[in-house]
DNA sequence: CGTTTTTGACCAGCGC
DNA sequence: GCGCTGGTCAAAAACG
């Protein structure tokens, strides 16, 4: 259920800022203040309070985290009732109101995705046991049904998988305010699949895509990044999902986006599941959410910033 | 200028 | 046969 159960794209920086403040000369620090950046308070009877602080802080964190997992544990609970229920219901489901959609209702095969589809969504919610699988593995049946969690303010009707669709039609229907949007492959002429997307009746933050057919064609995204100047369809399935920071010294901070996939983690599960590049692109979107977001990311910014102007003067 | 998106028109299936 | 609905077409507009 929860991607970032089995793979974390949290940086986890140890970042110690004192460190780094020891270390700047007095010019340093004045010169960093001129360009706006706070100036870093040695001074010693400030030293116990702000101990204190961030005991209290560490505290405080940790207890969030507490209720963060408990909350998330209730979430996956529920999540998975509700795919079970949903997936009951599918069975079930044998009187559409027209013929088309009787064929299409007869083997659709669910997947949640439920991962950030922008990039720009906080939440790290996932459907851990969809993502398990690949869907070139799920697409055997000819009607697949994927769950994308969007931002809710985002209107779009774009789930990123790694193809390159064209839109040929949008039509609002009738059990549904939202419009559904219809799309063709276009990497491929004669690439038979369709696209369906709209927004879930039940949460609007959802999209919900029903792919027909099969590809008949390699996935475009690969090939795009290197020959297609259009960046309308963005994946990123070939970037390795491995970041670190070396903290070793106060003035190095080094993005390490050449990493093998594999050597990022050392479970064999965990990998198989990267391997899939809608999943993949999730990750990176989530990574690059997880460092805009995160103070420590800042800090160790901050820190590689002052080192480099300690080198320079 | 080529490609993609938008959007109104059209078509086909279904229920009455 | 008629109306409703979902799906598709295609011309115009927008975009890069």
């Amino acid at each position: 259920m929860d991607c970032s159960s089995w793979i974390n794209t949290s940086l986890d920086l140890n970042i110690n800022p004192r460190r780094v403040h020891e270390d700047v000369p007095k010019e340093v620090e004045s010169k960093l203040f001129s360009l706006g950046m706070p100036k870093f308070n040695v001074e010693e009877e400030c030293t116990n309070d702000l101990e204190e602080e961030l005991k209290r802080v560490t505290a405080e964190n940790k207890k969030l985290g507490e209720m963060l997992s408990v909350v998330c544990e209730n979430y996956n609970t529920l999540r998975s009732h509700l795919m079970e229920y949903t997936r009951k219901n599918g069975e079930k489901e044998t009187s559409p109101t027209s013929k088309k959609r009787k064929s299409e209702s007869s083997n659709i095969n669910s997947i949640c995705v439920m991962g950030t589809n922008n990039g720009n969504s906080e939440s790290s919610s996932t459907d851990e046991e969809s993502c398990k699988k690949p869907r070139e593995e799920t697409i055997k049946p000819k009607i697949s049904r994927v769950y994308v969690r969007t931002e809710a303010s985002d209107t779009t009707l774009i789930v990123k998988d790694g193809y390159q669709w064209r839109k040929y039609g949008q039509k609002v229907t009738r059990d549904n305010p939202c419009p559904r949007a219809y799309f063709k492959c276009s990497f491929a002429p004669s690439c038979p699949v369709k696209k369906k997307v709209q927004r879930s009746v039940d949460d609007q933050s959802v999209l919900v895509a029903t792919y027909e057919g099969e590809h008949n064609h390699p996935q475009a995204s690969s090939q795009m990044e290197a020959t297609s100047g259009s960046g309308r369809s963005v994946a990123l399935a070939s970037v390795p999902c491995s970041a670190s920071l070396s903290t070793a010294t106060p003035t190095l901070v080094t993005l390490d986006l050449t990493k093998s996939k594999g050597s990022n983690n050392d479970s064999k599960n965990t990998r198989t599941k990267v391997d899939s590049p809608k999943v993949k692109q999730v990750l990176v979107e989530q990574m690059a959410t997880s460092l805009t977001t995160d103070p420590n990311f800042r800090a160790a910014l901050v820190a590689a910033i002052s080192g480099r102007l300690l080198h320079n003067y």
